[in-house]
DNA sequence: TTTTAAAATGTGTACGCACACATTTACTTT
DNA sequence: AAAGTAAATGTGTGCGTACACATTTTAAAA
């Protein structure tokens, strides 16, 4: 009735052999002659063999330690929920003896940066999740992990030339598009949309210009309105900060704004409330906190959801499934450009899981 | 460096007893004298054991058979994605020694359902997953599932009195307010909304009510535009059919159609498409192949994906989380309302995992 | 006290695999 | 032909748990 699972015992009994070859085939791991090759290979084709994943990472034993290196979830209410997701790697593989550890670098900070990836490196984990926000920094670091056989996976940066072992993320273009989608959709008069860089450094440039270059295409393939698009940067710790915002809102032409940053789309969505600009579509990033509260008041039209602590947490399996059960992965794992709306919100937050 | 993990028989050792008598305590399987109890309870309040899910799993070897209970995936395209969910965690589980078996009734047959289920029972799996669509048929099956102790999950429509081991689907409800938002963005001209039941059976009748209660109450509650809402039912099956529908896109006040069914939407998709009334708004349910190619095509502008496959493979995750790693699962679990457009569309369909 | 039964506790094996190590085989070299 | 060496193959143990069963302890009955 029901089938009992084929074994190396099995494959050995039917190859002839002893298990301790089946294993040698299966691992090739050598020492085999080339008879004895071919009579278990001859069965493997016979038969399926799936290997029991629980018996083969009880059997190994071993202890796998993983870093996480991202910024400090202080700065950043974004690196905050990544950090969660590491958390919560951390109890889901606990019981399996895997070790994750998490190693801060300062989000303004290159330096601190490298200095934080170097420290990884010198403690030679089994494996690494990185966000690397610093591309030209990051760019040797890789050649270290390669050199010293390091598996890694990159999220929510993605760099091609790193050949990581996965990469977790968005598509960046498409997300600036679903943006100028979510924008244009129902606007009728036409007007001046403004993309928002506030309180942007550096690192988060690539990000930025991908996610613009794909909301500018929108406009220009898609939208029936003809939108005068312009770019904005701002600094909340300027003093004139609030006074030039404001300037932009008194614009009575003012149809939308698109902020590509989590932390920004708050910011900004503080001030059109403040203001009292309600009719203007502000489309902006994440699940945080406080965007919630200005979605749910009718201040944020949208929200883009990229979802950070799933990101981290799928990262971290990723590499179990690679060290633990020697599973395949996807060398890219490209989250859906999620649309958070009033209405929506809700189901979001309900499910710790999807 | 890495501490090691706690085992049974550390506790044993740390409580004075053997690893039978920890595993008796563990188990609740009685047989402890006081003292003894005592002593391995108070190790355990000392420190966090937490048992190998592994271990645990390959020690007990119990090979379990898990029945799924749907509707025939060739009567709809719906359920054929909820059958590839079952048939991708056989092949996720199937390396444990979990067997999961697809039973199928007819769609339109409530006498079906109900023989399905029987036969099902007499077949006493370890735990059944069903798609209960006839409630009345459905309270007395439960009933006999709850008799001789089989756990139950269901999935994709809630039945709150049967006290499964844990539901899986969406809220309803809420699910038709995001339909009446979506189909309300940017609506400025008044007019006529459709609420469309096309080609429904009786089985379908609760789901549907409660979208369209949603539905209604959000343009209740927050539209400034008046629209006048409108119910039809229509039969494809039926001559007139067509007919009916151009009749109703003749109509030049119409703004907008809400179909609530997968299969609906791609019905209603075709003779929109085919009448070429491009203006008004379509929203309905799901990527279907059919639906897919219509949205791409501009005809549909927005999908709510109900995401049948994850709802059915989690379904048996839950299942066997219960049976096998006796862990606890959620009492529900409710899935995102995604909101699908043409611009995420491709970042929904590229992830398999999502 | 001895017998008997029940309760409590301990021991051993199996689960399927990995891996170290022992043993056997095949082939050179002297 | 004997010895030596490397390759090939087999055996055994451990991973942490579950569970059957053997053994010991306790308490009651004769």
């Amino acid at each position: 009735m029901v089938e009992k699972n084929i074994r190396i015992k099995d494959i050995a009994r039917l190859a002839g052999v002893s298990v301790g070859t089946v294993d040698r085939v299966l691992h090739n791991r050598g020492r085999v002659s080339p008879e004895a090759l071919q009579k278990v290979t001859a069965v493997m084709e016979q038969i399926d063999y799936k290997p029991n994943l629980l018996a083969r990472t009880l059997g190994s034993n071993k202890n796998y330690r993983i870093a996480a290196i991202l910024p400090d979830p202080n700065q950043d209410p974004y690196w905050a929920q990544a950090s969660l997701g590491i958390t919560q790697a951390q109890l889901e593989w606990a019981q399996y003896g895997i070790q994750v550890e998490l190693f801060l670098f300062d989000l303004l900070d290159r330096d601190s940066f490298q200095k934080t990836a170097h420290r990884v490196h010198l403690a030679r984990p089994d494996g690494i999740l990185i966000a690397p926000t610093f591309y030209h920094e990051a760019l040797p670091i890789f050649e270290l992990f390669r050199e010293t056989d390091i598996p890694f996976v990159l999220f929510n940066t993605n760099i091609p030339e790193a050949q990581p072992l996965s990469f977790i993320g968005q598509n960046l273009h498409q997300s600036g598009r679903v943006g100028a989608e979510l924008m244009n959709l129902g606007q009728h008069e036409k007007g001046t949309l403004a993309v928002l860089h506030i309180d942007e450094d550096i690192q988060d440039s690539v990000h930025l210009l991908e996610k613009e270059r794909g909301f500018r295409e929108y406009f220009k393939e898609k939208s029936k309105v003809a939108f005068d698009i312009v770019d904005f940067n701002m600094n909340p710790k300027d003093p004139s900060f609030e006074d030039q915002f404001k300037t932009l809102l008194d614009d009575k032409s003012l149809r939308g704004l698109f902020v590509s940053t989590s932390k920004g789309t708050a910011v900004a969505a503080s001030i059109v409330e403040k203001y009292g600009r309600q009719d203007i579509r502000l489309v902006g990033y994440d699940l945080l906190e406080e965007n919630l509260r200005y979605l749910r008041a009718g201040v944020i039209d949208f929200l883009i959801n990229q979802n950070p602590k799933r990101q981290a947490s799928l990262g971290i399996s990723h590499l179990v499934n690679h060290l633990m059960f020697k599973k395949g992965t996807p060398s890219t794992d490209l989250f859906p450009l999620e649309v958070i709306t009033q209405q929506n919100v809700e189901s979001y937050l309900g499910s710790g899981i999807h």
